[in-house]
Parts: C-alpha cells; sequence; structure tokens
RNA sequence: CGGGGCGUAGCGCAGCCUGGUAGCGCACCUGCCUUGGGCGCAGGGGGUCGCAAGUUCAAAUCUUGCCGCCCCGACCA
C-alpha cells in the first residue's frame, strides 16, 4: 500500500492518558484511537494486524478439527437464567431491554449459546466429537477498564467449545487445545508460560493459563527455574519455609495474657517476643452468607482462592468490624479459634503438628498462648495458603519466583455444568441417553498484540514480530522525487506484491527522517531504505528490532527479503 | 463503589492562587527552500476554556452541582 494515501495518524507526543507502554504507541503509532473507556477504535494499522493475528488462530484451529461459526452478539436472559450465570455475572454483563420490555445482553461469553445449538441438534453419539469455535467481540462491562487494551469493555475473543462423550474425550479435546495454543502464541513470536490454573466462575475442573510475563500484567504466576514447575499464583502449591522458632514442646494449657493495643501479627511478634512464624492469624470471613473462621500460619496469606475452591462457594468476603463483634465478642485484633463453636474452624495445613502458639482470646486486648492445633480447637485442614517469593517449590525444593503476567490464553475442562444445566443429551451406542462433556477454550485477539509490543519495544517504538506486524516490510526512498529513487523503489514494491509480501511504499514528500521515525515507530520488522547507493546499483535492507543493516543489490532485495522472511525465493 | 488527579486548538502544556474578554511548542494550510534520522524562513487558519447553575459591572479564573477521562484500591471466564 502507498504510505500517502493511508490514514496513520502518527503522534510525536505521547498522549497525557496512556500508562503502559503498549497503550502509548499503540496511540503515538496510530494503531488506535478511544472511543470511551475501555472501548476503542481499530485503525488501519491495528486491524491488519489483529487480522494476522486472527488467521494464525483460525489456521490452528481449524488443523484440529475447529469448526469456525459466527455466533449472536446479542443474547436473550432465558439462556442465561438457564445456565444460572444471568445471576452470577451480575454487573459485568451489559443487559438491555427490547422494544416490548424483553431482557438480553452482550454476549459475554458463549457457552450458553452452543449449548443450546448442540441441544437442538445433536442427538447421537455418532455425531461426537466436537468443536466448535468464533472469532468475534465480546462485551464486558468492567468495573475499571485500564492500560490501553489490556482491560477492555468489548474486544475480540477467539473462543472454542468441545462436546465429548466422555472424560477420556474431553482429555483428547483438551490437549489438542493446548497443542494449538503452542503453535499459536509460537507463530505469533510470543514466549509464552503455560499455568495450572484455577477455574473461577466458569466452573469445571482442569484449567490451564497461557501467560506473557510482563510488568504491565495483572496476574501473578509462580514458576521454579530448576524443574520448571509453574502456577498461577492462585493455584500454585508450594513448601511454606520454617517456622522461625521451635515450637514450645509439652501439654500446656491455653492462656490468657493482656496485650493492649496489640492488633497485627506485627505488634504481636515484637510483643511477645516471638517470631511471626509463631503466631497464628484468625480472619473471620462470610462465605456464601455463613461465617467461616480462618486459621493461618502468622507470616502466611490466605488465598480466598483456594478458600473459595475448598467450601465450593460463589461468593466470599471479609466479614464486616460489626459482624465480627457479634459472632466473637471481640475486634479483629483479638480474634481466636479457642472455644468457638458457631462456625465452622478452617486451618490452613502448614499449622497442622504445630504446638502451643499464640492467637487471640476473642477478648479484646487479651490473646492465648500455648494454644494447640488439633487440642485446643479442632479445624477442617487444607491448603489455603497463597504462595509467596522464596517458598520452596513443590517438586523439587528450589525457591520459587513470582512474576508479573498477562493471561492470552485459558483453556478449561468445563465438565457438565452447561450441558447438565441446559438439558444437552444424546443417544449412546446402548440406547441410553448420556449428558456430553464440555470444554471451553479463550485467546484474547488485542492481548497478543499488546503483549508483542510489551515484549518488543524501544525507544523508537514497536519492534513487531513479522507474523504479526500489519506490513511485513517497508520501502522507503530517501527522497521519492528523485526519479531513479523512485523508479527502484516502485520496481521493488511491484515485486513485493507480485510475490504476495505485504509491502508498504513510504511515498511521501517527507523528509527522510520522518519517514525514519514513523517507520520505527509503527514497528514493521524490515526496511528497504533506497537512497545514496542506488548509483551502485544497491540498496540498504535492515532489521527493525536488531538495528542490523546491509546493503544488498536492488535486483536481489526481494529474494533477500523472502529468505528473512522464511518464504521460498521466487 | 471508596481514595486521588485531570478536563484550555488535533497532541503536549501554560494561564486559574490574586476575576478585566486566551497563549506557547508540535501538528495543520500557502509559498520559498531543503532531502540519510521528526530541516529552515515567511505568511496563515483553528478554541461556546467539559456541561449547567450561581456570585459579579465583568468568570478559563471564585462557588455549587453534574458529566467525562486517568491512576490506586475493591472487582475481574
Amino acid at each position: 500500500m502507498l504510505w500517502s494515501t493511508l490514514f496513520i495518524p502518527t503522534l510525536r507526543e505521547v498522549p497525557a492518558e496512556a500508562e503502559v507502554i503498549s497503550h502509548q504507541l499503540l496511540l503515538r503509532a496510530g494503531y488506535i484511537r478511544q472511543l470511551s473507556a475501555g472501548i476503542y477504535n481499530y485503525l488501519l494499522l491495528a486491524r491488519r494486524s489483529l487480522l494476522k493475528i486472527e488467521q494464525i488462530v483460525r489456521e490452528e484451529m481449524n488443523a484440529i478439527g475447529g469448526q469456525e461459526m459466527l455466533l449472536a452478539a446479542l443474547h436473550p436472559a432465558e439462556l442465561w437464567q438457564e445456565s444460572g450465570r444471568w445471576q452470577v455475572m451480575g454487573d459485568n454483563m451489559f443487559r438491555l431491554k427490547d422494544r416490548f420490555g424483553r431482557d438480553l445482553c452482550l454476549g459475554m461469553t458463549h457457552e450458553e449459546i452452543v449449548t443450546s445449538i448442540a441441544r437442538g441438534e445433536l442427538r447421537s453419539y455418532k455425531q461426537l466429537p466436537q468443536i466448535w469455535y468464533q472469532i468475534q467481540t465480546k462485551f464486558r462491562d468492567e468495573p475499571r477498564p485500564k492500560s490501553g487494551l489490556l482491560r477492555v469493555r468489548q474486544f475480540i475473543m477467539k473462543d472454542s467449545y468441545t462436546f465429548d462423550l466422555d472424560a477420556k474425550g474431553l482429555d483428547i479435546a483438551y490437549d489438542k487445545h493446548h497443542a494449538a495454543y503452542c503453535k499459536i502464541f509460537d507463530r505469533c513470536g510470543l514466549e509464552y508460560i503455560d499455568v495450572e490454573a484455577h477455574s473461577g466462575a466458569m466452573g469445571g475442573s482442569e484449567s490451564h493459563e497461557f501467560m506473557i510475563a510482563s510488568d504491565a500484567g495483572e496476574d501473578f504466576v509462580v514458576r521454579c527455574q530448576n524443574c520448571g514447575y509453574r502456577a498461577n499464583l492462585e493455584k500454585a502449591v508450594s513448601r511454606a519455609s520454617e517456622p522461625l522458632a521451635a515450637d514450645l514442646d509439652g501439654n500446656f494449657e491455653p492462656e490468657q495474657f493482656h496485650t493492649p493495643d496489640q492488633k497485627t501479627i506485627a505488634d504481636l511478634a515484637q510483643f511477645t517476643n516471638l517470631p511471626e512464624t509463631s503466631q497464628m492469624k484468625s480472619l473471620a470471613m462470610v462465605v456464601d452468607k455463613k461465617p467461616v473462621l480462618i486459621m493461618m500460619r502468622g507470616d502466611h496469606q490466605l488465598s480466598e482462592t483456594k478458600l473459595a475452591a475448598v467450601l465450593h462457594a460463589t461468593e466470599l468476603r471479609p466479614a464486616h468490624p460489626q459482624e465480627i463483634v457479634e459472632w466473637f465478642g471481640a475486634s479483629a485484633g483479638s480474634l481466636g479459634p479457642v472455644g468457638v463453636n458457631n462456625m465452622r474452624v478452617l486451618a490452613d495445613d502448614a499449622l497442622k503438628g504445630r504446638r502451643n502458639l499464640i492467637t487471640g482470646a476473642n477478648r479484646d486486648d487479651y490473646h492465648l498462648r500455648n494454644v494447640t492445633p488439633g487440642e485446643d480447637f479442632r479445624p477442617e485442614y487444607f491448603d489455603l495458603r497463597q504462595a509467596a517469593s522464596g517458598d520452596a517449590c513443590p517438586n523439587c525444593g528450589s525457591p520459587l519466583e513470582i512474576v508479573k503476567a498477562i493471561e492470552i490464553g485459558h483453556i478449561f475442562k468445563l465438565g457438565y455444568k452447561y450441558a447438565e444445566s441446559m438439558g444437552l443429551r444424546v443417544l449412546g451406542e446402548d440406547g441410553k441417553e448420556i449428558t456430553p462433556i464440555m470444554g471451553s477454550y479463550g485467546i484474547g485477539i488485542e492481548r497478543i498484540l499488546t503483549c508483542a509490543i510489551e515484549l518488543y519495544h524501544d525507544p523508537d517504538g514497536m519492534a513487531l514480530p513479522a507474523s504479526i506486524a500489519p506490513f511485513s516490510v517497508v520501502i522507503t526512498p530517501v527522497n521519492y522525487r528523485e526519479p531513479l529513487q523512485r523508479e527502484a523503489a516502485d520496481l521493488l514494491y511491484a515485486e513485493c506484491t507480485r510475490a504476495g509480501i505485504d509491502a508498504l511504499l513510504d511515498d511521501r514528500d517527507e523528509r527522510p527522517g520522518v519517514k525514519f521515525k514513523d517507520a520505527d515507530l509503527i514497528g514493521i520488522p524490515y526496511r528497504v531504505t533506497i537512497g545514496k547507493k542506488l548509483n551502485e546499483g544497491k540498496v540498504e535492507f535492515g532489521e527493525r528490532r536488531t538495528r542490523a543493516s546491509e546493503e544488498v543489490l536492488l535486483h536481489g532485495a526481494l529474494a533477500h527479503l523472502q529468505k528473512r522472511l522464511g518464504l521460498p525465493v521466487t
């Protein structure tokens, strides 16, 4: 395409509202413009890049037998009421009414829709398995859109859904997706981490996330550099460090002592001269409207995700101060498990086998010493602890690290949740009804672009992987008015076009500096500069990412480019 | 939804405290000039100062309300 005819509104300065790099560059490079909070228009460059990403996704999904569909974006409330998610999704769902007052919503995901198609049409085991997918816009009324295209209210997603006869079939579909996702992210030039994840409000059992390590991310990944263990922080298992002080041995009775104004674990550690690892933290939570007391080692953090998982809870919050006083007769700084019998008491596994610890006395300004879990109170033990950096790897014992990351893909084994609640059944070989088992697999299309920018940029702009850049090459005649340069540039451009390479010819009447700056900014992977060496028949071939450049003959430029792009030389 | 910040030309900002009818840089238009890293010179166009009400002879400036955007938190397949 000819640059002089295109709308590529590059900016010299960074718009004030952009905080993260990818957002700044997307705006500066003229890829996107904001319409409203979390809602963006994708201009030419973004559109081209996103189309390339979609095409890679499409090819890999087709390769595992996926069938592309285009599903409705506007959904009747009834479907979501059937699955129960009309309620569950709460304010995250965009809702509207039609002229007759019927409730509708904008699709945030399509489990209900594919299930509704399947239950009307799939009748026999012979029709399974099925892999259906779509690449289209989804809507979520995010409470706080932010970071450019990272957290938005309208975005493109590839979602696939699988239907299988049994768990074994689902395993196959799941593994196929896992493999396809690896190929997709490889082809997009991204270094990803696939982690075990929690399946959240989707329901279901096994789940993996594909993450890109980045400071712009909102998720945390725990990983072991030694053995390769990796997991979402919400799910990560780790070995806690040893307590800093040995427990007092022996059978002692809990003993109350006065602790004026000692509210936090740190206060108590100082006051009692015993480390945080010898303290027990008492957390009053409200889980599905019922109070629960959680006991943790003093220096440990509760993972609310793990808590929700073990209790199969949908709603979970810390108790309000008034509730705490009502249930415990004391306020938050002095809570403890001894004598509590009006609620479930849970304890983290790290408290198993500990003896004679310190915890609250359920009386303001008093604590108890010599409290032994399992003797002085009988908790239900679970793994409730959030992994922390420095914890030991559960597999090999090496120290774990925690990195910030952006989620770009998520695969789930859904199980029977939707098939059951929405009445999807087929007849099996023996003539009996079978409920198919489902899987659901998403990829955030814009996030691939965003992550590529976060990963690959320098002070001059983006340096996109060739597979997803809006153009493969930019041809830059230093002075397009110069007839020889023009002739050479036009020739190379025509050659590229004939060879099926996306070339951008910078035919603008601009000074070379402007053209170079713009080319760098928009991140085209290769640039052929046509200038002073043309009288020797040579042009300059440059690589954006590395800044490496070499002189090649004009007549060999196309072949050189094809080689670098991994294409057959024509 | 809680806390904070910002809203003045397409972009970045000053002016606001101390009220007197809007300015700078970049971008844009015209002409000349220049052509290997956002040239130079000259001329020019563009703003109901987020919206509304109030105070005042007079409001970008003071007061109140609303709206929008950004950041932190809560939230988040």
